[in-house]
DNA sequence: ATACGACTTTGAGGCCACTCAATGACGTCC
DNA sequence: GGACGTCATTGAGTGGCCTCAAAGTCGTAT
């Protein structure tokens, strides 16, 4: 499997040496108080591509920070089938959806190999008692969700093919852009399959948009690396009132 | 506007004396705390049909509890259309989604004459301070807002015309029997319009459903009256694992 | 009682995305 | 290096839901 070198990246890196940290955690926590939160993260080995974070079902015991990699969260359909409910990229936090059942109400598995750092529930809150500023980072995070899952529900509810896959790349283009990377040429960590899964489209119908915007000069794919070449006419296709879509226009 | 004389209905009633309190609040807090609470409510006049409780844009101040009535939430597309989010029945929560923006993401809309319980957020920080189960309390209804979204989506990316419409009645119901009403029969608070709008479906496909339900004895319907026949079969066309649906079937 | 508007129902026709099927490209493992 | 499995692409045909249109029903106001 991994013939290949890993990626050179220590495996313990404190939260105050993160260069993520200003983007999975509150901003007003003092260095001091990073360095508590810091304690309780338990960091686990790399997971491979495959591998679950957890499973639907399992004990609710921790959220999750991704370090590097990609995580989808999916669940089962009546029929059995995976429906996506989610991918997360590095410095984004997933697990706070089981916090009212004790159970995970969904299953974690990584795209690519990927790294996590491990929170504690019962550990965080205890923290948040002492820190009101690392609980309303909490519960921003959720409104966050919140906010994001009903665009979603916007998305499928109303937008056609072209409509979905323009606003899944913008939105992707938007989350690398923030941490710092390229918003404009970037790998994707989810296949034409997974992709379709989740907006809710056939892969045959994800593949004919790709081939689509490619000959109209909107996009430039070649398998999992994906560049985006005109991202004023992609925004106006993708609609929406979300602030990312300028700041993707303003970055081109 | 005002001729007809006004649903008789104390438009004060402490938290400790309101039959909906083991609904909405927290069954951890003593007498004592819900009095504490209590004395944050704000309680406003009722709302009639059609006023607004908040705006999209708006500043976020408060969250709100309806006591009677119904609340639709709903964004505009980029057409300018309305996109219903969320249906809100007696006993629920709303605006939670606006705290890390600071501004409501959605407009907030009667649908019938309501009365509303106003919780100022400041306040209600404040005091989450002091009583760690109240704090604990408002993640959990996120979280499993956050659940119920995703099972949402998950509707608007499987299912088709006849299991939305199945998952939706049932979804209803559950949420009256929860209030101690009748699960079997009750009275939708929305329009066909309302309600294709917030199923991904048009109004026309809505009504062929209802006459196709009606003629196969699932449901008899005149109006906005709802009467589950089959509950069982309704069931399995909804599909899902959700507890509701056995709930539901035991109590037919 | 009547007239009006809003909502609901029903029908006819069309389109978008799905399904099925086959081929092509890629990466992996002997 | 060749064979295999997985993933992606492309085409043909179908069907579910939408759109447009019109008639029917309900509630409300005058």
């Amino acid at each position: 499997m991994t013939s290949k070198p890993n990626v050179r990246q220590p495996s313990h890196v404190a939260c105050r040496d993160c260069s993520l940290s200003s983007l999975c955690l509150p901003l007003a926590l003092s260095l001091q108080d990073i360095d508590q939160l810091d304690r309780i993260i338990k960091r686990g080995r790399p997971l491979k591509k495959g591998e679950h974070l957890f499973l639907e079902g399992d004990p609710f015991t921790s959220v999750f920070a991704v370090r590097s990699g990609a995580i989808k969260t999916y669940t089962a359909t009546n029929e059995g089938e995976e429906q996506i409910t989610s991918f997360y990229l590095p410095s984004e936090i997933l697990g706070l959806s089981g916090m009212d059942t004790d159970v995970y109400p969904v299953s974690a598995q990584a795209m690519e190999t990927t790294m996590i750092c491990e929170i504690p529930f019962d550990q965080l809150e205890t923290l948040s008692d002492r820190f009101p500023e690392l609980r309303r980072h909490m519960m921003r995070l959720m409104s966050k969700k919140i906010r994001e899952d009903q665009q979603m529900m916007m998305l499928l509810s109303k937008k056609n093919a072209d409509e979905r896959i323009a606003t899944f790349l913008i939105n992707l283009a938007s989350r690398f852009r923030r941490r710092g990377f390229s918003s404009q040429s970037f790998r994707l960590s989810m296949s034409r399959n997974e992709m379709g899964n989740y907006l809710g489209l056939a892969v045959e119908t994800v593949s004919r948009v790709f081939t689509r915007f490619q000959k109209n000069g909107l996009i430039y794919a070649v398998g999992k690396e994906i560049e985006i070449r005109d991202p004023v006419q992609l925004c106006s296709l993708a609609g929406g009132k979300s602030v990312d879509l300028e700041q993707i226009i303003s970055s081109a």
